[in-house]
DNA sequence: ATCCAGGTCTACC
DNA sequence: GGTAGACATGGA
C-alpha cells in the first residue's frame, strides 16, 4: 500500500538513534519495525511516497502514531533559538528523526540492558533474547519473536538469561521483570504520573538508575519534556555549552533536541 | 590484544 | 549528600 508522508521522516536516522534496538535495514532501503505483534515493513519510494506492508487501518491506528506522525517536527525544528548554534546544526543534521511511541515494557528492559554497552552489543543481546523467550511471527517474509512477557521473562533460567549476553544485568532484568509481573497495571500506572513521579517509580525498579528512567520515560512514555544525559550527551554539554545544560530552555521538546545532539554526537564521532 | 560501552549499586566518607 | 570501585560480555 503506498501512503504519503509529509513531514520530516528519515527511517535511517530513526533506526540509528539509539532510541529503538530491534529496528532494522533488511536490505537497501527495505525497513523493517516490530511492535507487540505487529511487524511493518516500509520503503521510502520517493518525495512524501512511501510503500508500507500493513492495511490501512493498521496504518492509521497503529503506526501513525507509533511514528509520532501528528506532531509536527518540521515547527519543531523551526522553534530551536536562532542563539543556540550547536543545536541548530545538530536538528539540521539529525532532520528526520522522529521520538517513536515505544511500549513501556520493552523500553524498560532494553535500557536497562543498554547500560555499558556499545548499540549493536544491545541489539544483539534484545534479538537473542526476543528468539529465546518471545513468541513466534510469522510473516510472508520471515519467521520473527515478540519481546518478551514480564511472565516469560521473571520465568527465565540465569542459565537462559546468560546466553543472552546480559552479563551482569541479569539479576536486574529477572527482579524488575518479577516486580512488574506481580504489579501488572504498575506500568499502566505509571502513565499517569507526573514526569517527577514517573522518573521515582520508574528509579525503584533494580538497574533502573536517573539514565535508564529518563529513557525509558522518554521513549516508552513518550515524555519529552525529559532529556535523558549519558555519556555522549555529558561530552555535548562539557564541549559545548560549557558544561551548563541546555534542555531546560526547549521544555516540552527537550527530549526531541536531546536525540537530535545524541545522534549528531554520535554520528561525527565526538570524543 | 586491550580497552571500553546510551550506568547502577554499594561502600565509605 | 557526594564519589571511587566493581560489575560480565562482546564489539571497537
Amino acid at each position: 500500500m503506498h501512503i504519503f508522508i509529509r513531514d520530516e521522516f528519515d527511517l535511517y536516522k530513526i533506526i540509528h538513534s539509539g532510541q529503538c534496538f530491534r529496528a532494522v535495514e533488511i536490505n537497501d532501503g527495505l525497513f523493517r519495525f516490530i511492535t507487540g505483534r505487529h511487524v511493518l515493513y516500509i520503503r521510502h519510494i520517493q518525495g512524501i511516497r512511501y510503500d508500507v506492508s500493513c492495511s490501512p487501518y493498521l496504518w492509521n491506528h497503529l503506526w501513525k502514531p507509533y511514528f509520532d506522525l501528528p506532531e509536527n517536527y518540521e515547527a519543531i525544528r523551526n522553534s530551536i533559538s536562532p542563539n543556540d548554534h550547536y543545536l541548530q546544526k545538530a536538528a539540521d543534521y539529525s532532520r528526520g528523526i522522529r521520538i517513536l511511541r515505544q511500549d513501556p515494557w520493552e523500553t524498560l528492559i532494553t535500557f536497562i540492558i543498554s547500560q555499558r554497552k556499545y548499540i549493536p552489543a544491545i541489539a544483539s543481546a534484545v534479538e537473542k533474547l526476543c528468539q529465546k523467550a518471545g513468541e513466534e511471527i510469522r510473516t510472508p517474509r520471515e519467521i520473527l519473536y515478540t519481546f518478551p512477557t514480564p511472565q516469560k521473562l521473571s520465568s527465565l533460567s540465569p542459565e537462559d538469561l546468560k546466553a543472552c549476553s546480559l552479563g551482569y544485568r541479569i539479576p536486574y532484568i529477572s527482579k524488575s521483570a518479577g516486580i512488574i509481573k506481580k504489579s501488572p497495571h504498575l506500568l499502566k500506572d505509571m502513565a499517569k504520573y507526573d514526569d517527577e513521579q514517573l522518573l521515582d517509580a520508574l528509579m525503584e525498579l533494580p538497574g533502573v538508575g536517573i539514565k535508564v528512567a529518563n529513557c525509558t520515560a522518554l521513549f516508552g512514555f513518550h515524555r519529552t519534556a525529559l532529556a535523558p544525559v549519558d555519556v555522549w550527551i555529558k561530552r555535548v554539554i562539557d564541549q559545548k555549552y560549557e558544561g551548563s545544560n541546555p534542555f531546560p530552555a526547549y521544555g516540552q521538546k527537550a527530549g526531541i533536541m536531546q536525540q537530535y545532539l545524541f545522534y549528531y554526537a554520535q554520528s561525527t564521532g565526538m570524543k
